[in-house]
DNA sequence: GTCCAGGGTGGAATCGATTTCCGAGCCGGT
DNA sequence: ACCGGCTCGGAAATCGATTCCACCCTGGAC
């Protein structure tokens, strides 16, 4: 393995003028940085970023947490991430969490002992221990898509209860009346903020919020599919569904196609979180959609913001979401 | 930053101590060990990865850099090496080249830099440069889905041309006779072992290779869209399409529906590679199923294979795939 | 009682780069 | 000719862990 030392000799200068012409920091005499470079690609010298971390004592590694790289959403978010970090100089490393606690906090600890620059992370429990312990240790965090209570932490979120309630009051429009729900994991702030607008929907327009139109699962598609399955078995006769993230949706429709339930003719569909290739689903499917690829943009500007300015004031920032009409929640006149 | 010199202050013992218990390669006595361990809890001591991986010159990163992470292909694949990197100890960085062989080569240098344990990519290119780069520096390479011509690597690939060839039969056994195929960039082995098994079987049947049928693209949603939209406008009539991958036939649906052309009653369409939520997409699509997780599970396994036995032999595992028939492809009759 | 084997421990070298500190050389002005 | 100030290059310290090596100590063999 070839070091900054071969280089230095080969190059007729010492290491630390490599080091000084690799980093262009300060100056050099043009033509010892001439040779320095040709010397560098004469013996093709890659240099150890592992030594040159421990020095410096920081990395450009940034760790995105997310909650499952199976669901779309993420992966695009990942796009915007990953689209600012190149520009800032930052290379991004990818965790997939699973929705499992226990393999998210082995991935913060792997992030700490690993020195990343920085971490974005879709919390999937609200355990705030975790990012305390990040935060605790001056690495600097964005949350992303879900809420944490408890600690001041930048974030990047969408207007969910806002979405959920366009998404309903559309329904209501339409006119359903016994509107169900599939909502999420009640201890994640996307889940309960969507249940929210769903309900202040229904009693906007002055109707009961009925428990047997509820159902909390999982945000997956089994859960979805189980638990538009128990809607329809325990007779609760519901005309409209909404759903609460894109998987769930894909199963609540799968139940319904695999039960020859027509929609919208008999069940109305919305979910949250547009779905690749909605328009090649029959019925269209109407969603919320939100702007996942910009959702990973903020975040990226925050962390790198962050990054700079370590005392800035922590942010907040609520992108819009917007309900997308389409066949599967119209009235059939 | 609290250090193992601190730890082992505060212990009583020197470094090396704590490094032994930490490590538990060698014998220490319990009782040293028991006041080593506490004063870790104590201190809160997380030990510097990037130190030690300079002193062992090795890390337990593996970097994984596909193509695209939007592709579910990729996805699931990528969680079948997770599964496996965890039981092996490792952690897996994913990298996203985006079908850009520059971005590729930037993360085959970082990969070089970073020290990174061992590689799996998906190229995006036939350069075999970059993959020697990785070779001669000693760093265990799995090439996956796409093969390389040149050097011989460890290599883990589905069926490509049988698969194919499986489904274009299929549409001459359903009757028809004017089969286009939208193939992928010429580059790649996996584009070029789904045409000839096309052609194959066209010529199988007996049937002639028209080249107004034929159209390459990008393997992305949007070349895919355009490919069938020549293909319609060019007047080539075709009844029956293949498309050698699940995001052209997106795309390719998408023109369809697009210009109201029924499937399968004006055109049959069959694409390789399973899209999710292929049962709520209408007609239901028949498909060419590659084993994605598989894959990702068995060059996570060779990858550890060759770290444990540098020397061992190459290997090429080749996985079957599966032809889904559903209704996009069936004969009306 | 002496010697030897061997497990357990600490001191110090080491991994490969960065960065501080200091000295050498050069320039222009007096 | 001398001096102050400036630029540039090199020696050496440093980051935090691992690991080699030397040493001590204990127990068993003779």
């Amino acid at each position: 393995m070839v070091t900054i030392y071969d280089v230095a000799r080969h190059a007729g200068v010492s290491a630390a003028t490599v080091s000084r012409v690799l980093n262009g920091h300060t100056q050099v005499d043009p033509t010892l940085a001439e040779r320095v470079t040709s010397s560098v690609a004469e013996l093709g010298y890659r240099r150890n970023a592992v030594a040159r971390n421990l020095r410096r004592s920081r990395t450009t590694l940034w760790a995105v947490i997310i909650s499952d790289v199976e669901n779309p959403f993420f992966t695009a978010m990942v796009r915007g991430v990953e689209d600012i970090a190149l520009t800032a100089g930052y290379s991004v490393v990818l965790c997939n969490s699973d929705e499992n606690p226990e393999k998210e906090s082995n991935y913060i600890a792997a992030a700490l002992t690993e020195q990343m620059a920085g971490v974005i992370i879709s919390p999937s429990s609200n355990r705030v221990d975790d990012v305390k312990l990040l935060q605790d240790a001056g690495c600097p965090v964005v949350v992303i898509d879900r809420e944490l209570q408890g600690s001041p932490t930048d974030t990047v979120l969408v207007d969910n209860e806002h979405g959920a309630e366009l998404a309903t009051t559309h329904l209501v429009e339409q006119g359903y009346r016994r509107i169900a729900c599939i909502g999420g994991p009640r201890w994640l702030s996307t889940a309960t903020s969507r249940y929210e607008g769903y309900r202040r929907a229904l009693t906007a327009a002055g109707l009961p919020l009925d428990p047997a139109l509820l159902r909390f699962a999982d945000f997956r598609e089994r859960g979805g599919y189980e638990a538009m399955a128990s809607l329809l078995d325990d007779g609760a006769e519901p005309d409209a569904l909404f759903a609460a993230n894109n998987l769930m949706t894909v199963g609540a429709m799968e139940c319904l196609v695999q039960r020859d339930r027509a929609v919208p003719a008999d069940i109305a569909v919305v979910g949250f979180d547009s779905i690749p290739w909605a328009d090649l689903i029959r019925p269209t499917l109407t969603t919320v959609a939100q702007p996942a690829y910009e959702v990973g943009r903020q975040a990226g500007q925050l962390l790198t913001r962050r990054l700079a300015k370590p005392d800035a004031d922590v942010t907040r920032i609520v992108l819009p979401t917007q309900l997308q009409v389409r066949a599967s929640s119209l009235r059939l006149s």
